[in-house]
DNA sequence: GCCGTTTTCGGCCCGACTGTTTTCAGTCG
């Protein structure tokens, strides 16, 4: 059972507590048990059958016991009690946008609504406003709801980091540049470099506020619009991304852009924790409960340092332990962009790049990197893309009179491969010519549907071969298009770890995988990480930032990445 | 239902918005 399985079951069972008229906190544990859960890089299954559930946060000794029930049996005996009582459907209509648990069991109790086609029957007849506490408006949003709800494709949903961080950028330069800004700035989940955006939130001050609104109205990227006003603005972009500008006076600025950077959990605990210490924050300033003194701050520096902290990045606000490092003074100094000096996985027009090697080489040069590494394609690849290893002997011999031509102290060629990892482990080149090659990649790009047993040992396998020097894409997952395939993490780690196998980060947008979660776990057990952009021309070369954003979400520091060090250093770690 | 450098019992983030209300409950982020 997976982990979003296990977090799905807990989730209905919150939400059927909450319709039995449950307290509150005991469906808030619930979410926040199944949030910890779908979180969790290590599979939850494993770790409730060694008795170990209780050290995810937020899992006690209840939640354990039904996680084991569950296991067990494919069910919670509470949950299948209260389904019983309700109907499993009416989960769905709590799920209604505007539609909450309470308003669920009103009209289940009232009209009798068990289902969306209900529901919907219900709006349509009009017969939702004779429920006391609902009226004619409450039967409009209903039907919108379902409308948005049932549309194929239904919005936007999560959108990729690389199609809404350039929006975002746009629209906040533009505001900069309209003479009455002050400070601008992109906040939310694309200021933390999350994987996926579901919006994008614009924090700024101005002269005058309702001007600069109204400014983002006639905005070229910007397709709809609502009110502008001196608080803001909310807008929609043609490719369906809404945008929430919130102007505030300078005075809050830094309390605004910490509360819309978040994430939730990260806010919901430092409030906790600030209420144990007296204080009460919101995004207007922070309260001293006992003198009601309000403090506003410029900066976000200024917030953290109120409440005790050292300052925390943004890509760290995820509530996994930033706090109590922060408050501890034991943050990571988190590696950055300027710290790379190689690039390690590209591909050229050998197999399927769209640049040829001298392009790429040069490229990689004018980036200011040591070194790069070209690695295309093995000779299973298929599309045609594939290279013989006859070609891959010719390829050793460019490298080399590439660097004899180009090659410098300051920037050397490695010839390398991307090689596919067979159902067995096994590469498909012959040893001897895998171990002439300065830098092997092993990736699965062929026969996903085995199973997490299989295809760990497959993996570890190749760690095991002493030629191989890194695994790509471990879990080759395509976000938002493909579910990474199943696959020990942890067990991988641990073969990397005593091998010294590297594992990358793959900063190719779509994938960055590992993902944070994963990276920070293969640190913790050793491993040492590569950043890598998987580049197949000159233009993706760039993409280095995604990979170095997942590994400041994964807490990773320069010494953690294998390649900020110097070429010599590296070679050493090949070794 | 969880959790603990103020607690093993008594707390549990905070505010905006909406729609239905004569002062607030529910939902959302």
């Amino acid at each position: 059972m997976t982990n979003g399985d296990i977090a799905a079951a807990l989730e209905e069972l919150g939400v059927l507590y909450e319709l039995d008229g449950a307290v509150r906190y005991r469906v808030l544990a619930y979410s926040t048990a199944a949030r910890a859960i779908r979180e969790s890089p290590v599979s939850v299954e494993e770790l409730a059958r060694a008795g170990r559930a209780t050290e995810i946060p937020g899992v006690g000794k209840t939640l354990a016991e039904k996680i084991d029930a569950l296991l067990d049996t494919g069910e919670i005996p509470a949950a299948a009690k209260l389904k019983a009582k309700f109907p499993a459907t009416l989960v769905a209509v709590t799920r209604v946008p505007g539609i909450g648990p309470k308003t669920a069991r009103l009209l289940w109790e009232e009209l009798q609504i068990a289902t969306l086609e209900d529901l919907k029957k219900a709006a349509e007849e009009e017969k939702i406003r004779d429920v006391k506490g609902l009226g004619p408006k409450a039967e409009v949003n209903v039907l919108a709801s379902l409308e948005r709800l049932g549309e194929p494709g239904e919005g936007p949903g999560r959108l990729l980091l690389s199609t809404v961080r350039p929006i975002a950028l746009e629209l906040a330069a533009a505001l900069r540049e309209h003479p009455g800004a002050h400070r601008v700035e992109v906040a939310g989940s694309v200021r933390r470099w999350a994987d996926t955006n579901k919006d994008i939130d614009i924090i700024a001050t101005a002269e005058e506020p309702k001007e600069l609104a109204e400014f983002l109205v006639g905005h070229a990227l910007v397709a709809a619009a609502g009110n502008p006003s001196d608080k803001g603005l909310r807008a929609q972009t043609h490719n369906g991304i809404s945008v929430d500008l919130r102007i505030v006076p300078p005075a809050a600025f830094g309390n605004l852009l910490q509360h819309f950077t978040g994430s939730q959990a990260h806010n919901i605990q430092l409030r906790e924790d600030a209420v144990k210490r007296g204080l009460s924050v919101s995004e207007h300033g922070i309260t001293d409960t006992e003198t009601d003194e309000v403090t506003t701050c410029e900066t976000e520096h200024q917030v953290y340092k109120r409440l005790g902290y050292e300052f925390i990045e943004p890509e760290l606000r995820e509530g996994r332990g930033e706090l109590k490092a922060a408050r501890e003074g034991e943050l990571p100094k988190l590696v950055e962009l300027g710290d790379l000096r190689g690039d390690l996985h590209a591909h050229t027009t050998l197999s399927d790049g769209r640049n040829s090697l001298d392009e790429m080489a040069a490229a990689g040069r004018e980036r200011g990197y040591a070194y790069m590494a070209i690695t295309d394609h093995s000779a299973s690849h298929g599309f045609g893309d594939d290279v013989q290893p006859d070609r891959l002997r010719e390829r050793i011999e460019e490298v080399a009179a590439w660097n004899e031509e180009h090659g410098s102290r300051r920037f050397r060629l490695l010839v390398g491969s991307e090689i596919n990892i067979g159902l067995d482990g096994s590469l498909d080149y012959p040893e001897d010519l895998v171990a002439e090659l300065d830098w092997v990649m092993a990736s699965v790009h062929t026969s996903f549907n085995v199973s997490e047993k299989d295809m760990t040992s497959r993996v570890v396998a190749a760690i095991e071969d002493p030629n191989v020097d890194c695994i790509g894409h471990l879990t080759g997952r395509l976000i938002g298009k493909r579910e990474p395939y199943g696959i020990d993490v942890e067990a991988v780690a641990e073969a990397a770890a005593r091998t010294g196998t590297m594992i990358e980060i793959n900063g190719n947008p779509n994938r960055r995988d590992l993902n944070d979660r994963h990276a920070r776990l293969a640190a913790d057990a050793g491993v040492r990480i590569v950043l890598n952009t998987d580049a197949h021309g000159i233009d993706t070369l760039a993409n280095m930032t995604y990979a170095v954003a997942t590994a400041r979400r994964a807490w990773l520091t320069k010494a953690d990445v294998a390649n900020t060090r110097t070429w010599s250093e590296f070679k050493k770690l090949l070794s």
